[in-house]
DNA sequence: AGCACGCCGACT
DNA sequence: GTCGGCGTGCTC
């Protein structure tokens, strides 16, 4: 019996199978889809089990090493769909099937030096160094200086170099302890226990109180023993240890209010209704669900998964970033309780994998994650659905460079179920989708309870200055925001703060500090007083004289959020503010802990960046303020009105969410922009056809598909003659209804020393595309020493 | 991706 | 003459 193996080495090269036999121990046991260990060329690597055959063309076939599943971690499913991705978005399969499972998963690799036989016959400094194994990594080897002399050992045959296959995480074991004898014989051995062993009788005690299993952990922390107490028990033979594989559950010590279906509004009946016909029919048809915020999406999110689950059937539930919206995580615990997975980025490693497990042993059915759990293992889909739809963090950014959406909707396909993607402001390229029927349009026009949407000021800042107010806050935010304090209503300030750039400008001559290997400009890192490169992570001291004409008069620009905190309390001493961003919301839980403070009152006022603008849902929100809506607006990206648009609507929609009326100020420098203007009433049609208009006239998605080339290398010139024959290459050999661009320097000319170049295609329809851009990767990117780096985005989110 | 093999320049 | 630099090709 032969196996064909995916192997893990993301390489053109081994872009294929590979045979191994199978040996006899595994007949029977190994199946597709499983990961396995293999011998390849001088090491020991992972690889996945993709097929079986009697025979290969192949002779001096190697064997299997070892089995690292007893259950297969890709299903049949999976494993098509890792072929469907590599081929969509031209990564190697590998990539494809590591993107599928959480990272714990993927196998570490070691070198080690092993003493064969008795390891204390070694020479002196060699056994030593060697740990309770026998081992010795090479690494380790390498740093005392002892190569030489080990690779003598090897020669000798006394070691040996082996390469080992480490997975990074097992299964988390707790130790338990109970009783070996009967109560009453127990309390026999208590009277016996010399008073001396005071600690050992206290726990014997504890677990004869309980007489069940109880965790070692909880009796060391109830009764304060040691170890050396329990192990001694142990010893005595009064006490039995077992070990348990247990869950990391990130949510363990909390209690979630059992929540029941709400009677839905007639409109929502109208919507969910479509949608529960297509779970029943085993179809597959993809929804827009298009409501204004606070309409009620969630609750036929929910009451769709309750359909689904009647079924016996698994639902995915995807939202932009999960740990943002701890009260998006309670709603779906509190309807669906033990039945709920939950994966985002805030778990560690760990606590991710275990949450996979769940998936994987059927013990949940609902999976409530971000992106990546559109790969969950479910092998009975019923619904998979995506909040938030137009957010830009379901496009992976790299390889395998997908789609949740397109992801979700091939696995509908194949499971015969409903896509639901729903938005507030939905992408054109989905709403475009919609209009022409591809997609199923649902609209919720209404608030749920009649609340009216958020009255929206926009303010000109422009007029400010003009007027003497050189403050970011406008008079009319201020006036409101004492207004807000007075009546204890709470306040969220929004900043659009760039990501988290702040850099430093000379004020004499304009210098900005620039990272010597890439073409970017340094960031200021407040904590540790220096200037850092985000793309190759240089690091340089913080200059105190300007490094091109010696001047004093340096500049902090965007420190943000730091630098409102500081004016606000200048300005309303009395207010209490809570401050959120990437200072702020590091360490594990802070994030939720501040918005729970927030919710709790604990504050007048929240001012955060991005991470605020979704999923806040608190009832004493009446004011809502922008600081600047411009800063997104100017980015190269055509993109960016529709950005712009989302995220204005977003913030608006914090406001006003129940009983109490909710007010909004926009603060900006172009109030005349139709993006920031249209914000105002929140009405989404004219927006789409206005920006449907510019899109058009730009050929840009959704009228265009596009795909991107970047190409890299040390040498400008070899990038430059490479990106125009790849250029010459693409409009030659696609038809005349396509449009190439380029070869034109990348937004980020030079990352890590290698200069970046880059041709874009727009097209309609081209079957020959990929293909093309196929043997594109072939040609150029032979593997070899000078050759350049190639990416390729089809569907680019962002042109860098 | 590693790793070994193999072909050319600087040295004992 | 050999040591070791890195470019080339292979891994079932």
């Amino acid at each position: 019996m032969i196996a064909s193996i995916i192997v893990d080495v993301p390489a053109k090269q081994t872009d294929r199978p590979f045979d191994y036999k199978v040996p006899d121990h595994l007949q029977g046991v190994l199946r597709e889809g499983m990961r396995v260990v293999v011998p390849f060329g001088p090491r020991k690597i992972q690889g996945f089990v993709v097929g079986f055959q009697e025979q290969s063309s192949f002779n001096g076939l190697k064997q299997i090493e070892e089995v690292l599943d007893i259950v297969p971690v890709l299903n049949d499913e999976l494993l098509s769909l890792s072929k469907w991705l590599s081929n969509e978005t031209l990564c190697f399969q590998i990539s494809a099937m590591q993107a599928m499972l959480p990272a714990a998963m993927k196998s570490k690799y070691e070198k080690v030096f092993e003493a064969l036989g008795d390891p204390s016959r070694l020479p002196d400094p060699i056994s030593g160094l060697l740990n309770r194994e026998g081992r010795l990594t090479f690494q380790e080897a390498v740093g005392k200086g002892i190569l030489g002399e080990l690779q003598e050992l090897v020669t000798k045959g006394m070691m040996d170099l082996r390469y080992l296959v480490k997975s990074k995480t097992a299964p988390k074991t707790e130790r338990f302890l109970s009783l070996t004898l009967s109560i009453k014989e127990t309390e026999k051995e208590l009277e016996n226990l010399t008073s001396q062993a005071a600690k050992q009788k206290s726990v014997l005690r504890y677990v004869t109180d309980r007489n069940t299993r109880v965790r070692a952990a909880v009796i060391k922390q109830d009764t304060g023993a040691s170890d050396s107490t329990i192990k001694s028990l142990v010893k005595k033979g009064l006490l039995k240890e077992t070990v348990q594989e247990v869950y990391r559950d990130p949510f363990k010590d909390r209690e979630f209010k059992k929540t029941v279906p709400f009677q839905l509004t007639d409109e929502q009946k109208t919507a969910i209704e479509p949608i529960l016909d297509t779970v029943a029919d085993y179809n597959q048809k993809t929804f827009l669900l298009h409501g204004v915020t606070g309409s009620g999406k969630t609750e036929i999110y929910l009451q769709t998964i309750e359909k689904v689950l009647s079924q016996d059937r698994q639902a995915i539930m995807l939202v932009p970033e999960i740990s943002l919206t701890p009260q998006m995580v309670e709603r779906f615990k509190g309807r669906f309780g033990d039945q709920v997975a939950v994966m985002h980025s805030g778990l560690s490693v760990g606590e991710k994998y275990d949450e996979w497990r769940k998936i994987h042993r059927k013990e949940v059915n609902v999976v409530v994650g971000a992106r990546s759990a559109v790969f969950a293992p479910f092998e009975k889909l019923g619904v998979i659905i995506i909040d938030e739809e137009h957010e830009s963090s379901y496009k992976q950014e790299d390889a395998p460079r997908y789609h949740a959406r397109d992801v979700a909707i091939e696995r509908a396909k194949r499971h015969g179920c409903p896509v639901i993607l729903g938005s507030a402001t939905p992408s054109l390229e989905t709403y475009a989708r919609a209009q022409k029927g591809n997609y199923q349009l649902l609209t919720l026009s209404k608030r749920m309870n009649d609340q009216a949407m958020p009255d929206v000021t926009i303010v000109d800042m422009r007029e400010e200055l003009r007027d003497g107010n050189r403050s970011m806050f406008s008079r009319e935010l201020l006036t409101q925001l004492k207004e807000r304090l007075q009546k204890k209503e709470q306040v969220v300030l929004f900043l659009n703060r760039r990501g988290h750039s702040s850099f430093i400008m000379c004020r004499d001559c304009g210098y900005v500090m620039q990272c010597p290997n890439c073409e970017v400009s340094m960031t200021y890192h407040r904590k540790s007083e220096r200037m850092k490169c985000h793309y190759c992570g240089e690091e340089e001291p913080v200059p105190s004289l300007c490094p091109e004409c010696r001047s004093e008069h340096i500049r902090y620009f965007g420190t943000g959020t730091q630098k409102v905190e500081e004016e606000l309390t200048k300005l309303l001493p009395e207010a209490r503010v809570i401050r959120m961003d990437v200072d702020t919301t590091t360490k594990k839980g802070s994030h939720e802990r501040l918005l729970t403070a927030f919710g709790e009152g604990k504050a007048d006022i929240l001012l955060g960046t991005q991470m605020i603008a979704k999923g806040l849902d608190f009832p004493n929100i009446t004011l809502v303020g922008v600081l600047s809506a411009d800063t997104m607006l100017h980015l190269p990206d055509f993109r960016s009105a529709e950005k712009t648009f989302q995220l204005l609507t977003q913030v608006a929609g914090r406001a006003g969410r129940h009983d109490k009326e909710g007010e909004v100020v926009i603060q900006t420098y172009t109030p005349e922009h139709f993006s920031i203007d249209l914000a105002k009433t929140q009405q989404y049609e004219p927006f789409y056809n206005h920006e449907m208009a510019m899109r058009k006239l730009g050929q840009y998605p959704p009228f265009y598909y596009m795909a991107l080339v970047t190409i890299s290398h040390e040498n400008v010139l070899k990038v430059v003659s490479v990106s125009e024959e790849i250029s010459a290459l693409l409009s030659q050999k696609l038809s005349n209804q396509a449009v190439v661009l380029g070869p034109v320097a990348s937004p980020i000319a030079r990352i890590q020393n290698r200069y970046r170049y880059q041709c874009l295609v727009k097209y309609k329809k081209e079957e020959g595309l990929k293909p093309l851009l196929k043997s594109i990767l072939n040609d150029y990117q032979s593997g070899k020493k000078d050759s350049v780096l190639l990416q390729i985005d089809v569907q680019p989110y962002i042109m860098m």
